[in-house]
DNA sequence: GTAAATGTGTACACTACTGTACAGTAATTT
DNA sequence: AAATTACTGTACAGTAGTGTACACATTTAC
């Protein structure tokens, strides 16, 4: 009567985007080995080969967010180097399609937790104010005019795809356009 | 050597307050009675004398925050009344000032893990969307053009307070007027 | 085709947390 | 002052999750 595919080789990798799955959709708490396991039809036993305990996979995973979610993007030459109204748009674009934003939240509660967590993550948010930061002092912006700019795009990108209720990709990025618009604006 | 005031009673509401302080620093999975007990300064059992079991006091913390931090705006006959540009810096204001933000972000993440309190809060969120959703429409504002500022708005408001790094208060209300300008204007 | 590396399942011990039972104490009402 | 209500502590039972030990299976390298 079980309806898991036997004989699969579960990899670390598994585990990691297993626990990343499970951040997204309940938070650190969530992501417990035991619950991982049944999902990946596989022993608990299996995930100490690759983790020394359940802190480690954690650990794993703060890292791959801000690798993969955050560097990927404010030391991307590609996108660092567009004119400032095209690069705003780029990031936001990719905000929706690749879902960077995707573990934000989850993150934002673990770091009001774990002070550990809190320091890297305020690294890591850190560096994608500065990015934008960036873009609207080069379109002229200063002052409390450049800080509400910043905030607001900053804050609304980490926070929209999980707002309830939620909006659909299309309609997510058909706004994403008229905001970039509004905010570039003088 | 224990710290704990002796012989100071526990009332219902204490018991409430202090689950509502543990779920906007660690979401859902933190509120704990037995963490709650030792924080109050006595034993787990009189708990039960107050909720029949954990849930029930998630249940009522949870009408809390519909009751008194969404429906305490949203049908607030002072509010409304005002003109559309006061009213929206009034609310915004009332965000900053009563924090009333400060559970937004757990109740979201407790909203996708279990269905029926995600239900419920997206219809409290909701409530909160027509208000911005009236206001924006008063002054004008159509179709897309009138949804991108809804939900900017309305995503900020619920994400500022919870942002990493933190604002404080005075720049928060002084970023509030001009981003409330910039919202308004066409 | 054998050895080493990479896994896997079963079983057990431990800890954290919830809930229940119950006797007792303090405040409030009559 | 007696009875009722509100609340507390101690003690016990149950459940869920973590981590460890270890023998066994499967792939990879030589």
């Amino acid at each position: 009567m079980s309806t898991v595919v036997k004989n699969r080789r579960v990899s670390k990798s598994d585990w990691l985007e297993a626990g990343l799955a499970a951040l997204a959709a309940g938070g650190v708490h969530s992501v417990r080995v035991d619950v991982l396991a049944k999902q990946l039809g596989v022993a608990r036993s299996g995930f100490y080969w690759h983790f020394k305990n359940r802190g480690e996979l954690l650990a794993a995973m703060f890292d791959y967010w801000t690798r993969e979610l955050t560097e990927s993007v404010t030391s991307n030459p590609k996108i660092l180097s567009m004119p400032v109204d095209d690069r705003l748009l780029a990031i936001a674009t990719m905000v929706i399609d690749v879902d960077l934003g995707r573990y934000d939240e989850a993150i934002r509660q673990w770091a009001r937790e774990d002070p550990s967590i809190g320091r890297h993550a305020r690294r890591t948010f850190g560096l994608r104010l500065d990015l934008f930061e960036a873009a609207f002092a080069e379109l002229g912006f200063e002052g409390d005019e450049r800080e509400m700019r910043v905030r607001l795009f900053a804050i609304y990108q980490a926070a929209e795809g999980a707002a309830i209720p939620p909006m659909s990709r299309a309609k997510r990025r058909r706004l994403a356009e008229i905001r970039v618009r509004m905010l570039t604006r003088r």
